[in-house]
DNA sequence: TGATAACCGAGACGGTACGTCCCGTCTTGGG
DNA sequence: CCCAAGACGGGACGTACCGTCTCGGTTATCA
């Protein structure tokens, strides 16, 4: 929210008070990530509706006061739980064959989907789905990065002459990622290798009879 | 659940005892109807979350018994109301043109979520996603008669040669689809008639650079 | 508060339907008990202080909703339940000797301060103190029939002539009762048979010398 | 608590190492007289229930952490505050008139009772009920004084011959403050002029017919 | 003239009770 | 057997205050 970091401070001497270090004993970084440990933990365990912030505490060794003094409600705790635990997105290599780096990609993603995983990042769709706070963090923090991600390895493939010229890539990888999730939400069809190998073939080659 | 109906009971007169005609006071049609249009308005008015029992209960001037008589929880509710109001899958016209006709139904859809039944429909995925049976329901009920109309449509296209014959078309749906519900339920972009535009053309003609 | 008994109801044929019954489920008296008895039990287990509303609801097998929903805090459960225990007034004989009488009556009273009950009824003086409700409470419930029976019993004894006419027969037992709640609420003295003793004849005498 | 002040330290040279004049910095007499006042205030304010550590905290300037470092609790900083503020009892003269000067000072109880004092005191003596310690400086502090000098008064009158001989003068004043405690405390009765007049009336002149 | 030690503000912390809300079940009387 | 009304047990929520703690920074006195 506000700017606390104090930026290139050891360059600047005379105006070291101008940044004014806090006053107050400093929130508790162990209690912090003792939170978010304990709400992942629990997210795993119970699934999104079964926790209990009564229990976050609990599990976290740390007072109900603490949890509301830093997150507004349940769903911001979980959220961030969820982004700090599953932030961080792996690109893979660019190998040059922009089919293969897909496929390899969706597969992944469905494998992933597919186990435990899946009912976590449900629980968490869900909740972004009634809170429009959680949405954010969840769109900024997980999503973004990765439909990033994708959107740029197709952009590279663009330059290199493998992808038509005219393609909306941001379409693209919403029909990719789009179909994984809506078998996800919905469970009309398996999270298989398979669907994956489909998916790509037909976004790359098209439906349409040349 | 159980059997109640009576078939052929004109028939036999000696036997009626035994088809027990549900002996006492029959069940309320007027109260049910009345709880599935209430159910339907607080959804759309509350949200999913915002929904109580007690406030269907009220607002369809029907007791909580009454509820909990014929549906096991608030999802179950929920859900028969969201389908008994939009339960109907309107086919609409197969021009010959399956590019049009696609487009057509895409920028619908996108209309449709873009609009009040979008957050409706994105709380009954979400209660889905935390209630088997409910999903189960959503699926069947829903989702169902829809994929399984633009895949006919699609099947009907490949047949007039429009679309090549190796394309797996339930995939096809699923990236459609999938995409629109992908915005719908992430936000991360708009659902205007040009994203249905560069679906259709994108899931047409493919990526690959011939 | 509101009127719901139905006086004369066996004389009234025709209009034993604007007798609105109470629909619903009735209040569960057998609760009602429970939760008085609890609560007078903790009251004189833990004190005041140590009462708490989730203790009460536990003890009485009770969910704490019950007791919200028929008493406002926790101040107002235990006002009921210390005067549903003590609310009855043992007026005692009238021997025809007022001195006697009133002895007797000050030395039960000292005799019961000084013991359990000294300690629940400086709880419910510091409750009502903090409490405009329960202090309505137990003065309507406790105080008021107390002090009713000795004015009664002066009164009596004035019509006998053995209390002078112009006497303020209120204010002598506020003198007399306030003179016992001041060593119990102050404790800066005993409460002993002989300081009972010395305030009745204080009283009676008058401190003037003739 | 702890022995700090160092009696004839100007008379010992060689021996003032032992008298540890309290290196460091001496405690904030101003913070000391901020957070009385504060409290006193917010008392009169607020009421005892009403009063926060927290609000005499911020009202006074100063942290909780220094309330807590010179007082145990909350209750012994409003007493503290309250006989700071009440500790004066003012004796006024001796005019030879024992009933005069009794009733004087009845009708000053009464007036102050009636007005703000009446809450403020009533919440000291509700925590006086609950807090043994604070009883304890509450006795001391405010009560002792009043009485000794009541119990002054009417001793010297009956020195005088004004009062008879026999009577219990501790006793007689349990009577007359008591009984203004207790309209106070118990609200049945108003605390007017008529009732102090009244009062002394009945005490001094008893209530047995001669 | 520092060094030291106790002071001070700010405010986060664990803990505990509060009072509210909703769920799904039940118990009435009446149709 | 159904229905309206509404009380019930259960349990999570978010709030408030208590009394403790940990920071960085501030003064008096002692060395």
């Amino acid at each position: 929210m506000d700017e606390k970091d104090c930026p290139n401070s050891e360059h600047s001497t005379e105006l070291e008070h101008l940044c004014s270090k806090a006053a107050g004993r400093p929130r508790s970084e162990s209690a912090r990530q003792a939170i978010l440990v304990a709400a992942d933990y629990l997210l795993a365990r119970d699934g999104y509706g079964g926790v209990t912030m009564e229990a976050i505490a609990v599990t976290a060794g740390v007072s109900k006061a603490t949890l509301y003094r830093w997150w507004p409600n349940k769903s911001a705790v979980l959220m961030e739980a969820f982004v700090a635990a599953n932030g961080t997105c792996c690109a893979g290599p660019d190998t040059g064959d922009v089919g293969a780096d897909m496929l390899r990609r969706m597969r992944g993603m469905t494998a992933a989907f597919a186990g435990a995983m899946g009912v976590t990042i449900s629980g968490m769709i869900a909740e972004a789905l009634a809170d429009q706070e959680a949405a954010a963090v969840f769109r900024a923090q997980y999503l973004a990065p990765r439909r990033a991600e994708a959107v740029d390895a197709l952009t590279r493939a663009r330059k290199r002459g493998q992808i038509r010229a005219g393609a909306d890539l941001e379409v693209a990888v919403d029909a990719l990622y789009g179909a994984v999730y809506f078998r996800l939400l919905t469970g009309h069809g398996p999270l298989i290798p398979e669907f994956a190998d489909a998916l790509v073939e037909t976004l790359l080659s098209g439906l349409r009879e040349k």
